[in-house]
DNA sequence: GGTAAAATGTTATAAAGTAACGATTTGACC
DNA sequence: GGTCAAATCGTTACTTTATAACATTTTACC
């Protein structure tokens, strides 16, 4: 009974990593999920997204409007907030509650709230899809007679790299 | 290997609870926890407490803004703020930042972030300390050579009684 | 190319949280 | 009891995060 269902490399982010292609992978990704869905992946939306994933940090709506600014796009909060609202939808985005922020799913089109590592002293965080968490908590709240609907996980520590 | 620490007749409050009970002992720990601490347990702190004890609803600071605000005293956020900033460290509170409210301690004085069921009918929360959770979150994260320092677990779905 | 629905622009405001500074209270010490 | 420093509380103003409401533009489809 171990936590699986992880990436065999580890999942946080370490400072060497090829992260042009972190971002071409998540894009691509949610190009081939959109389009199989019939979701509309607008250059909006696109865009927010790709901004999401300018690094492994989560990163504030008002962050993310602050580069749209950048770019002459017009900008008002309910854009992001609505682009990002389609991300969250699409499973393409989460949301962090413990720094209102946001990152891009490492696995999209799969199941699962996942969990969330985040460094407090390099600010990056990863996602983990780790099935003996889920277990625990399941197993935990069927003992109290609750049914689990969803649940956010986010472990703050520090990372391999700011060891 | 399972979740254990719980009270053995269950953590979430049922429809049929003593809750001046609940309150009593609440306020009776607090009072003991902060004269062992030397802890100054103000009537300010101490009302913010019983406002937060009222039931198992996790409560906006700006609720108990507007509590405050029915009883004469003079009031503004920093005024709420304050108050829970010293039982969040005195472990008499917890925030729950998934609902970005607060909710009262059925363990203080020990140890550990806890976790929370939340109830989306009712919206009680339910305080666990479950060692499995606990156990599997940090297996977890040592797999991947992250030192966790805290941790936010927050359980959505439906308690007993609204099932 | 006309039309309905979806997406985006725009203005205004709500909700949550904090900074800064002055006034008051408290507790320790003389 | 009186004095003083620290802690607490009051107050004003502000920042950050998020949403409501409605106008305009774009898109898909016939």
């Amino acid at each position: 009974m171990s936590g699986d269902q992880q990436p065999l490399e580890g999942a946080f982010p370490r400072r060497d990593h090829d992260h042009v292609r972190c971002v071409a992978d998540a894009m691509s990704d949610a190009v081939r999920l959109c389009r199989a869905r019939g979701a509309r992946l607008t250059p909006l939306r696109t865009r927010v997204l790709e901004i999401v994933w300018q690094n492994h940090k989560p990163l504030g709506a008002y962050d993310i409007l602050a580069v749209l600014a950048t770019e002459g796009r017009s900008s008002a909060p309910p854009t992001v907030y609505r682009a990002l609202e389609f991300l969250l939808e699409q499973g393409l985005v989460h949301r962090l509650s413990s720094l209102n922020a946001f990152v891009g799913c490492s696995r999209p089109g799969h199941a699962g709230a996942g969990q969330f590592l985040i460094c407090r002293t390099c600010g990056n965080a990863a996602e983990l899809n780790d099935s003996g968490i889920e277990r625990a908590i399941i197993r935990s709240a069927a003992s109290q007679d609750f049914a689990v609907h969803g649940h956010t996980v986010e472990i703050s520590g520090v990372c391999p790299d700011c060891r």
